[in-house]
DNA sequence: AAGCCGGGGTG
DNA sequence: CACCCAGGCTT
């Protein structure tokens, strides 16, 4: 098979955890590797062993060693289920980790791609393995679409990776597997001229592979609407105000904002003579860490400031004509849509009120 | 299905 | 900063 040829000169034979390749350290390997990286496991899975080099000894430490060599892996639920599970093997397996899928899924801290992993590493036995890197790589190869961690794609991936399983070298499928997605099939920039998949990859023939596997959804963030004042006085000069409160732009110069273009209609009426009406420009959305704004853009020409535009009970406005915009310290969607503007302007005839 | 655990790397 | 990484457990 492609995946074992390939392993042969190009896949990873010198990982700690084989030699020896035994169960016990199969699947400290496989605890520490959760959500970790090789390159930080491999300190830790040392220093671990040599404390506690197998399943007896770690059964019979204390919770305060076992806790002191994961220290720095972070997770730590997984040092606290690996001990336990340790006890458990004392207690119900003889000693040793049990060679049954089940009584391995029913070990704290073991789940079933964990339990395949020990199985096919370190007894040769024909379970699939499904971690991030294998997902990638199947998503890729079988142009397998959707968020892998959504069940119905979840359920697909397992599905092909059974079937893909080999009737012999399991441990070095698997770690080929593995491999193969560390080396080759990255998250970013993947080397598909060294993929011995590439003749048949689906997300290759398509295109697809930077887009595959699907990214996690974004968390849908709350909608806001606001309406902003573009007012241009006779010489082109833009009215700002400045922001208080609490928001993210407090202190930055900005356009008059309002919640609705009913209050705007209030604070034009308030602050300033404008000859027609407003001139309501296309809504354009931002969006910020926590919410989604969108902004719709109300225009008026001609205006006049009907105050002192420094009135000290009033908001805080003033004139800015284009040439001072890039020294004013704007929020970057209202800078935007000022050179939006300014671009418009000159290149567009008189506007009808 | 979503949140949580946690430290580290990356664009 | 968002997202991801040799996941699994809890709600």
């Amino acid at each position: 098979m492609r995946l074992l040829d390939w392993f042969e000169p190009h896949g990873r034979h010198d990982l700690p955890w084989q030699h020896p390749r035994s169960a016990y350290r199969v699947w400290l390997s496989e605890i520490m590797l959760q959500q970790t990286q090789v390159q930080t496991v491999i300190a830790y899975f040392e220093r671990f062993t040599a404390a506690l080099p197998d399943l007896p000894s770690l059964a019979a430490a204390s919770h305060d060693e076992v806790m002191a060599l994961w220290s720095g892996l972070g997770y730590y639920a997984r040092a606290r289920n690996l001990h336990a599970a340790a006890k458990l093997c004392m207690e119900r397996h003889g000693g040793a980790l049990p060679t049954d899928f089940d009584a391995l899924l029913a070990l704290p801290g073991i789940g079933r791609s964990t339990a395949g992993a020990i199985l096919a590493q370190a007894h040769g036995l024909a379970f699939a393995i499904l971690d991030g890197n294998v997902k990638r790589v199947l998503a890729r190869w079988r142009g397998i679409d959707g968020w892998p961690a959504a069940s119905a794609v979840e359920r697909e991936l397992w599905q092909f990776a059974e079937s893909l399983l080999p009737n012999d070298r399991l441990p070095d499928y698997t770690q080929a597997l593995m491999d193969l997605g560390a080396t080759v099939c990255t998250r970013t920039r993947p080397a598909c001229p060294r993929c011995p998949l590439r003749q048949d990859c689906v997300a290759r023939r398509e295109g697809r592979v930077e887009q595959l596997p699907t990214r996690k959804p974004a968390k849908i963030l709350p909608r806001r609407e606001c309406a902003m004042l573009l007012a241009f006085d006779e010489s082109g000069r833009v009215l700002l105000q400045k922001r208080g409160g609490p928001g993210v732009w407090n202190g930055l110069w900005s356009l008059p904002e309002a919640p609705d273009a009913y209050s705007l209609a209030a604070f034009i009426q308030r602050h300033l003579r404008t000859r027609g009406a407003a001139h309501v420009l296309p809504a354009f959305e931002h969006v910020f860490s926590h919410y989604r704004l969108t902004i719709t853009p109300h225009r008026h020409s001609a205006a006049q400031a009907r105050l002192r535009v420094a009135d000290n009970n009033g908001p805080e406005l003033r004139w800015a004509a284009p040439a001072e915009w890039p020294d004013i310290g704007l929020p970057a969607p209202v800078r935007q849509l000022l050179q939006s503007q300014c671009a418009h302007q000159s290149t567009s005839s008189e506007e009808t009120p």
